[in-house]
DNA sequence: TAGATTGTTAATCGATTAACAATC
DNA sequence: TAGATTGTTAATCGATTAACAATC
């Protein structure tokens, strides 16, 4: 395949998963191979679609044998990148951002939040996971000093488009969007909305139906 | 179309956003109809894709006119059980656990978070959000007598699956997951898993790229 | 060797897009 | 009426599944 191919999100949600099941159930237990079927098995899905994507992200197995489960750990983590590191900035010291930022998991995908800004004067100046969160007035100075490339936007809604044209103009790359709205950005800035009246209504729809 | 037919997961994605375009950018500016253009548009989509959406919900245009706005609204939060009322109760009071709870949407969708629940006896009896966090012992008294059908889980990774089984037990109907495991359920429950390393793949995919 | 499992091509299925007649 | 927009069918596209030869 091209190397240089854009993956599709419902293709990179699946290596996610096998990731997730390599690390979680194989690696753990000392198994160090695995069949498609057994992968299928756990990601519910079919044994044909899972050597097919990892055939296509370039991981090879042995017939009769399966694939060694460190070879698709390391090949996903390169595909999508995790091995890389990336720097972001927190925009809102809200529940929600704190909550966020103490995630165990981010360094694990390269990600690292080296500042975190707030614009209500009774927040900046203490402090969450060891940063001293800074006036939003710093947002320009950070960002081109640290050379951040991701925005983290936990602030309310109101204020998420705002805060989100300020990184766009501060060129950042891409935006993970809490607030309950879907940002909108130019083409070449990437926007994740992680928009919880999704999951509202997938829950909603279930138990009316 | 066959009233009880599932909707897809996809539809229901884009009958959120379609939604909250009326909301938000319709209805405010005192406009009441839309054409299938003016929504394609926003949520960039094909025309096509957007009549064949609000069809399949039943949702009827006018020719030349396009939608009225109302309609598309109470249709969509109609076939989603928006209107309905749903009991929940949350499992896990740290910091995900309040700032899930302090969200401003819930009732909106029909969803009540009526009880908190932690294991930690430091957090028992402390209010969030107008709610007294009980101890876990309670959690089968509090979901049979409230009549709870959605678990809301906000607790570490390690005790997610035994927390999502004992829900289960207590004959739940659905489970809303926030910690970093795909929860596995029987086939006659719901789950979705919000899991935050599937956005960090896709960010750290893209600013890899 | 025999048999299990991969890798890949072909067949199927479903979703998206295009087209256009119906219609207000 | 003329023309814009729906509703729906047909065409296209892509994704999923099935099948099976290659192979360890």
């Amino acid at each position: 395949m091209n190397e240089s191919k854009r993956l599709k999100r419902s293709l990179l949600e699946r290596l996610v998963r096998y990731c997730h099941f390599m690390q979680d159930k194989v690696l753990d237990e000392e198994i160090t191979t695995v069949s498609s079927a057994q992968v299928a098995a756990y990601a519910e899905l079919d044994e044909s679609q899972v050597r097919k994507d990892l055939a296509a992200i370039g991981v090879r197995g042995t017939p009769r044998v399966g694939y060694r489960a460190a070879d698709v750990v390391s090949t996903i983590r390169d595909r999508l990148g995790f091995d890389e590191s990336y720097k972001a900035v927190l925009v809102g010291a809200g529940r929600l951002g704190g909550a966020i930022i103490s995630y165990p998991g981010f360094a694990k995908y390269g990600l690292h939040i080296v500042a975190i800004v707030d614009s209500d004067p009774r927040k900046t100046g203490s402090m969450i996971s060891g940063l001293v969160v800074q006036p939003m007035h710093r947002l320009g100075q950070i960002v081109r000093r640290e050379q951040i490339e991701l925005g983290i936007l936990t602030v309310p809604r109101a204020s998420a488009q705002v805060t989100a044209d300020r990184l766009i103009d501060l060129e950042i790359k891409a935006l993970w969007n809490f607030a309950p709205i879907w940002i909108s950005v130019p083409d070449d800035v990437h926007v994740r909305n992680e928009h919880l009246s999704v999951g509202l209504a997938d829950l909603a729809y279930h138990l009316s139906g």
